[in-house]
DNA sequence: GATGAATGAGGCTTCATTCAT
DNA sequence: GATGAATGAAGCCTCATTCAT
């Protein structure tokens, strides 16, 4: 269940007689080294260093990938993808639905799903079919953790599972060339605190109105 | 016109006769565009775009930044001082510590105190006195309003003035290419349900420890 | 006469405040290594080479043509209208007028028209306003000649204004890499070969339907 | 008659033990690719396209021809042996010998002869013996057709093969991208008016002196 | 023998920075 | 002092050619 769900997926099917072992391992190598280096220089970072980190020719990168927005979506989806395990995990293990939330918000910041964020600026396309349905199993992931909390009365009710994610999203932004290393020192501190202020019953009237993901997405 | 007002100066001090007053509108223009660009685009934004946005040619502006760096210099000095001013003017003007520093806390994000984020990374000199003594002097503010609170019972006792300061800039951080479009709609509610968790009692243990802004500057 | 009589033009009417001569000088001597570049090796020599023959940094020639496609507009224009010229001049000044479009045709020639004909595939807006009237103005002009020949009774009558020009360009189409060695040895002889053909009286009936140069830009 | 009355040639001398049938038929299908898109986009056209084209592997296209010089060489070579065969056809079967130079030169146009020009440019060895020999066969032929066309006194007498050969060549030659449309709007016409000009007796005073292929390749 | 994949060199284009008016 | 223009270094991407299955 750890790796990749998706990306594995579709692979005997039709005409294309088997990808190369080789290859697939290349591929996976790239995209790695994508996640990494995105997650440590932002989205902008050369595509020639992100092949020699994966070592492989840059045009090999050019071959599984046409142009940087290819690459990027790819590693917005397998981020994505991760993500969702990591709810999913936490919903099938977690018994006291409070703390299937709380890990899941902690696993997430592992798989550096603040990495998104600045990835979404790019031109890459945003709608793509297959984003869409895995921003969908994101979504509806978390929905389950948060409707259960709120439904035990251990979350304030006026927030929404955009609320959860943006935040968290933001928390856990990394710093370009800092290497994540305060994201161990400081971030699951500050997670603590973000949870703790979701909990019921809430302290506050919080301002504007409680969103989607596909709020977000939208020019507003 | 010139020689007038350089004979009627009756400062001694330094050799510099007193820049001309389009010279200085013209510095005060570039700062303006570097802030609000580098908070639209990000820090990366072509220096030509700024000087564009300022309506000077781009040698002009390098006539006043020698570099890159310079200009990121004055952006996170001006973002600085001014997010000073509104912790200043909240401990000032609210009674209820609580409130004072809640207030600054929205008011810093109207600062886009976020935007200093991104441009941390660059390679700027982040221990240049002036920088130092400015955040010297925005600690100072904010460790005023985070004992007040503490004192007053107010405010959780397991954290300090850095877990405010960085959860805030992240919280606050602008996503490049947006406009800042989400911050008004999202950010201030998240903003709001971090100050729920900051508020005493404690609802849950911190992991980690608290720490300054000068640890976060530390290559940990 | 001989020059630009286009690229001179629009100078002194608008906002600019007058490009610096320097600068103008830098543009031709682009165009001028570009048109030359362009006949000796062909529309695809590589744009640092052009920089190189002006003498000026490749991204000089950037920022007076954003792209291949413009600079590629340019000679195409620079081209057009020097022929042009030629008609013009060979009406004027011929008074028989199958020696007008006899002294024309080898004018073009030595203009380089058949240059045209490789750069007339590349992507670039064949249907830019400047391209289609400058072009317009080319026919018209050969169209004088041949009608007036045609009326003199010199020209047989089965062909059009389409027929010499791109026959013309046909036969004086450089080779790439030969530095238009040929052209002097060869290309005049074939050109009064096709002349000899062109005129009255007809000695074959030929295949197919006159046509117009916008025939020719059409898709058939 | 129709294809490679030279590259199938029957010698069992060598080592070689003879080739395995599909790749024979391998070798024909990039051949024929190659010729087809030459003259449709032009001598620079990727490999990769050409293989895609043939149905075939890129590696196995460089199994047959070690580089790109390689397979133009071949490309040239089946071309002039093509044409050189409508030569021979034309003075075997026509009567008349103007009609047989007429019928040479309209057929050459449908074999492509023009899509030698832009080849010739590049960097392969125009001097290798086997592209020779079919010159000169070549030019044996057409010099047949116009020694009896002469002879006949049907043909001017200041032209040599090698200015049939050269215009022929150059009113043919096809425009990259266009698909080769308009040559069959307006190739056969050009033509036709430049075989009225070869044809006695001579309309004017031809520039220069008459050539042969040889000529032409050499640096003037 | 045939193939898909890998590679490095090279062209295009942008941008931080410097120069000449 | 201010400006537009010039420049070289660097990133993106393509393609001829080589390698491993």
């Amino acid at each position: 269940m750890e790796t990749v769900s998706r990306a594995a997926t579709g692979v005997t099917r039709s005409r294309t007689p088997r990808p190369r072992a080789d290859a697939l391992r290349n591929r996976e190598r790239i995209v790695t080294a994508a996640r990494e280096m995105f997650v440590e220089f932002g989205p902008d970072v050369p595509l020639d260093e992100v092949a020699r980190r994966a070592a492989v020719g840059n045009a090999t990168l050019y071959r599984n990938f046409p142009d940087r927005a290819a690459l990027v979506h790819e590693v917005v989806l397998a981020v994505t993808s991760r993500t969702t395990d990591r709810a999913e995990e936490a919903a099938a293990e977690e018994s006291d639905p409070f703390a299937a939330l709380s890990r899941f918000v902690h696993a997430a910041a592992d798989e550096r799903i603040g990495a998104l964020c600045p990835m979404l600026s790019g031109g890459f396309d945003k709608d793509h079919p297959e984003l869409l349905a895995e921003r969908r199993r994101l979504e509806e992931a978390v929905e389950g953790l948060v409707s259960r909390a709120m439904s035990a009365g251990r979350l304030r009710t006026d927030i929404a599972v955009g609320d959860v994610l943006v935040a968290l999203s933001q928390l856990t932004r990394p710093l370009p060339g800092t290497g994540c290393l305060h994201i161990d020192r400081f971030t699951h501190r500050h997670l603590q605190l973000f949870l703790d202020g979701l909990e019921a019953p809430a302290r506050s009237e919080l301002p504007g109105t409680a969103a989607t993901l596909e709020d977000l997405r939208r020019r507003p």
